[in-house]
DNA sequence: TTCCCTATATGATCTGGATCATACGGACCC
DNA sequence: GGGTCCGTATGATCCAGATCATATAGGGAA
């Protein structure tokens, strides 16, 4: 196993850096783990024993509001760090990690994590950046917050186009299966608000739903429809 | 200048681990600058050339959003660093910072700020360990803006009581003079929606202004109200 | 003093979207 | 086959709070 590892390491941003003998170290209390779409990755309140790290597939993280709904915080893709902060501060996870679909990742236990913390400077440098980088990207899930639905709406899929979105004759397509549920939770809206917006863009507007995923026709639109 | 900036640098718990020689080099590349209410400490959009360290009093990090109204990202106090994640990813500013009283902080620019994470491993850790606490800060700012305005305007309270509050004989005392205004930022919500509710807990609730801040007078009732 | 500007205050509307209700197709199981 | 989920879909109702409008009390500046 822990060849490969080596070679998932190498392929992800935060470890390219390192030294061939980091990596080593890095893969020697790694291990590589498997989910299936919907299954939990850690749950909110659970102490906080590993830290994950993203190879392939997409996870959210999700924290359950007092009325009952459900509020997606971050969603992670591959090379991202899930549940770095609360494995650093030694608290139970603040909220909860879910599969979007078939995924695998590293497990780093929090012992390992620390000892290669103190004698990995660049690592500590590569993770400096990483949350950085999660501050300005929460900052503005905040500042998106505001304004109509169908605009937040809009603007997540406009983010999503940017993040994977790939070229193709009909147009941009977003290979994500989001539930209605899921693009409530991320707009923090209502199921019903959002299957509105999304059965009448399917009809008329900008964005269609295929299996597997989102269309999107009409970018122009969208950014139109963005900044209303 | 430089011997009061190194007891300044003492009393920040930032800096307070540091070695004595750490501080001397950081308190030479350190200036103390002050600044009065309502004076921007930098503005969005400007190039980040300098990050300060609060050293004493208040101040709001505001984003300007497109449709004219601000929204505060975030409320920072002594010893927190403003600016950091401009200077260290070498961005523009992506929000203003502006003084909410009289202000003291030390201000060091880009250049030495990155020489100094380059020779002092300790103060990477502990800012590594200061952006951890804004992660959880700012998820934290994103599930409070759920629920009615009344409820998140009675957590803000809180929020500032447990931060601030002094115990006097008629409530917990707020010295933070913050306007209505500023109130209707913090909440996401709009001036005349805050004054609404602010008059009516001055008349009969569990918060009165007072001059240079505000009184709660019944946190447990401000409590019931955060819940709903 | 008068003028202007800002913060606070309060009333009168209007509406986006939450809430409640009902319905329908597909997947899975017994 | 007939249940029982779950995701999607659509209509009907309702209300918190945005918006617009107007008013009053300081606080400077001239």
């Amino acid at each position: 196993m822990t060849d490969s590892t080596i070679d998932t390491l190498r392929r992800l941003p935060l470890f390219r850096r390192l030294s061939e003998g980091d990596r080593a170290s890095l893969a020697d209390v790694a291990e590589l783990v498997a989910f299936v779409r919907g299954q939990p990755i850690f749950t909110e309140g659970d102490p906080s024993r590993d830290l994950f790290i993203l190879v392939s597939g997409r996870a959210k993280v999700v924290k359950a509001m007092p009325e009952g709904r459900d509020m997606i915080l971050e969603l992670f893709g591959p090379g991202d760090a899930v549940g770095a902060v609360a494995v650093y501060e030694e608290i139970p996870y603040p909220a909860s990690a879910v599969a979007l679909e078939p995924i695998s990742c590293l497990r780093i236990a929090r012992t390992d994590f620390f000892r290669l913390l103190e004698t990995r400077p660049t690592l500590a440098r590569g993770i400096l950046t990483a949350l950085t980088h999660r501050l300005v990207a929460l900052t503005n899930r905040l500042v998106d917050r505001n304004g109509r639905v169908e605009s937040r709406l809009a603007r997540l899929f406009l983010k999503l186009a940017g993040d994977l979105g790939a070229r193709t004759d009909e147009g941009l397509h977003i290979p994500l299966a989001l539930t209605r549920q899921e693009l409530a939770d991320l707009t923090g809206t209502t199921v019903e608000t959002s299957i509105r917006i999304m059965s009448r863009w399917g009809r008329e507007g900008p964005v269609q739903s295929t299996e597997g995923g989102f269309l999107i026709t009409d970018r122009r639109a969208l950014e139109t429809l963005s900044l209303g």
